[in-house]
DNA sequence: ATCATTTTCCAAAGCGCTTTGGATAAACTT
DNA sequence: AAGTTTATCCAAAGCGCTTTGGAAAATGAT
């Protein structure tokens, strides 16, 4: 059942018919009324590629995954983000095209979304410290929202970030305050302009009470279980071991955790753990009383708001480059506790 | 830059150039050379929308996905499959079409998906026991895979599914072999196919060896970290407390191992651990030798395959239904030993 | 040199929708 | 009653591509 098939059974003309539909005020309530009725009674959807190709819309946002095994895009924290911008596209009538590429093709992957017209709007993921994406997609003029930020970038965009820098900044001094001085950093890749700002946060919080920051315990790679366990154990290994560890997810905290207890060593105890979570559905801190104090913040929040952003941005409803910078909350959990005393 | 601009550039008609770029026959080699350089360097690529509007053919494969507090469906395994099957989509020019729905609209979300041309195919997530998806989208004439089966189904479809009750059989047995007698079940939601052929497979090898199920030591519900831990403690908590338990994933395992470290037992020793590893990349089971004993199948290989699966029947490849069945292998790791003597 | 083939190209008709620029009928003015 | 406005509706022209049914040019056969 097409256009011209529902107008020919009603006697109108496909004019009228689209314009009754798409809610126009050039056509009688009382067609308007018999219009979606039939719609409705034989079943009519509009055949999206053509409307597409006649509106110069596409009604759906892209996602841009690299998929290498340097770093990996695809994990929690990106379903859970996704889970929330799909809930606002589906709101408002869109959907996400994801692609997945290979990291190499990403820039090329970007320019074809644009001149082949896939999609209204691009997600920008994960955002590098002068990442060179954000000026290409505004010179391609492909509408985007960047779910962070690019610090050394001088194109202006709109983003949404945490505040990590503050984030890890409070959980830093909450451990010093707690009398810990030798505390490990398990952080995520840092040319991720995210883990950066976390390790400016832990770096500043240590030298504020004059202490300086040791190699031998801060650590940056992707963000697994085994990355968190592997460091913890070099870390326990020191001549002068941490008494308390920040990890920059639940997920190598878990690391953290199996490493300190396989040594019969208590946590909140022998060894705190202060964590950065993302508020996974399936991964929760805890139900009830968090297991790990951390600093959180809703990744699947962040995800809706991002959509909601873009779409603004696509329908014109703003203008101006948006800029959102959320604050993490500090739950306090079973994890930390006073610095040992030797 | 569209056809008519490049077409008008090369002074040959829309026609030629067309056939030219899409490898046609009836174009001279020399024409279809300086053809391909012009739209190089032009930089030309055809829109996508006029294209699958002019073919039919929308190269872009669907992903519903439920969202509701009752059943989370976009969780860790589902972004692991979802890289893999984006991977398989790229490699043949298909991407993705994610619409994230309410529970209550997921059957129409497929009926518009059909209706409205939006995708070549769909992949059919979590089926249940008699999924009514399958019989709707055989009669929408939507192609479709699905990753897993559903038992009571009678409308042929392809599927690609792991042996989930051969894995749960071996698993059990594994664990029989050692001695344990009391095993706990951490099992999904046993509306879902998988659980209930998981569940299939521990009832049957206990019963084999005379034991029946206890029903305090089996537990069906949301596959998260929490809920192993809750329900460990429960069953530790019993008079006759389970000296091995098997979860139905990596995730409510950490659950597990929480709950039995929590209480000063050692894992391995006093309760064995057996869960069924997914091989997802965040959160693998250790990095070189497992952490958990594990029955293990790697998710991202079966998206990878059902995307596969889809393309050939979309395709015109396969025309009968295509089932693949694959083993999950047991991997021994740490988490299981002999079970304790009283 | 003539006719039959084959090769190479083109004009034009869709694909299913939106939207512009009227036309017609109805309602309102004076 | 005639002229003016307004409310309804329509024919037709895109959107940018593919593809059908020829035509023209090149090639081969006689």
């Amino acid at each position: 059942m097409n256009l011209r098939e529902l107008s020919d059974l009603l006697g109108l003309s496909q004019t009228t018919v689209s314009r009754a539909l798409n809610g126009y005020p050039e056509v009688k309530e009382a067609t308007r009324l018999r219009v979606t009725e039939a719609a409705r009674t034989h079943n009519y959807h509009p055949n999206t590629r053509a409307k597409s190709l006649a509106t110069g819309r596409t009604m759906s946002i892209g996602h841009v995954i690299p998929l290498s095994n340097q770093h990996e895009m695809v994990n929690c924290v990106f379903s859970d983000f996704i889970a929330g911008a799909g809930e606002s596209y589906a709101r408002r009538g869109y959907d996400m095209r994801v692609s997945v590429v290979d990291d190499a093709d990403e820039i090329e992957a970007y320019e074809r979304l644009a001149s082949t017209g896939k999609v209204d709007g691009v997600i920008v993921h994960g955002p590098r410290l002068d990442d060179e994406r954000l000026p290409l997609l505004h010179q391609l003029g492909l509408p985007f929202v960047v779910h962070g930020r690019s610090s050394d970038c001088t194109t202006p965009y709109s983003w949404l970030d945490v505040n990590n820098r503050s984030a890890l900044h409070r959980a830093t001094n909450f451990l010093l305050d707690l009398g810990h001085t030798r505390i490990g950093l398990i952080n995520g890749i840092e040319e991720m302009d995210f883990a950066m700002r976390r390790r400016d946060g832990y770096t500043t919080a240590l030298e504020a009470r004059g202490i300086k920051v040791d190699p031998d315990l801060t650590h940056a790679f992707e963000m697994t279980e085994p990355f968190g366990y592997a460091k913890t154990r070099d870390m326990l290994d020191l001549s002068d071991p941490p008494t308390a560890v920040i990890a920059s997810s639940l997920i190598p905290a878990l690391g953290v955790r199996r490493a300190v207890e396989e040594r019969g060593l208590t946590i909140g105890k022998d060894v705190s753990i202060i964590c950065f979570d993302d508020a996974l559905s399936y991964l929760p801190n805890g139900a009830g009383s968090p297991i790990f104090t951390a600093t959180r913040s809703s990744v699947r929040d962040a995800g809706r708001r991002c959509g909601e952003m873009l779409m603004d941005q696509i329908e014109g409803r703003t203008t101006e480059p948006v800029h959102e910078l959320w604050e993490a909350e500090l739950v306090v959990g079973q994890s930390t506790g006073p610095a040992p005393t030797r």
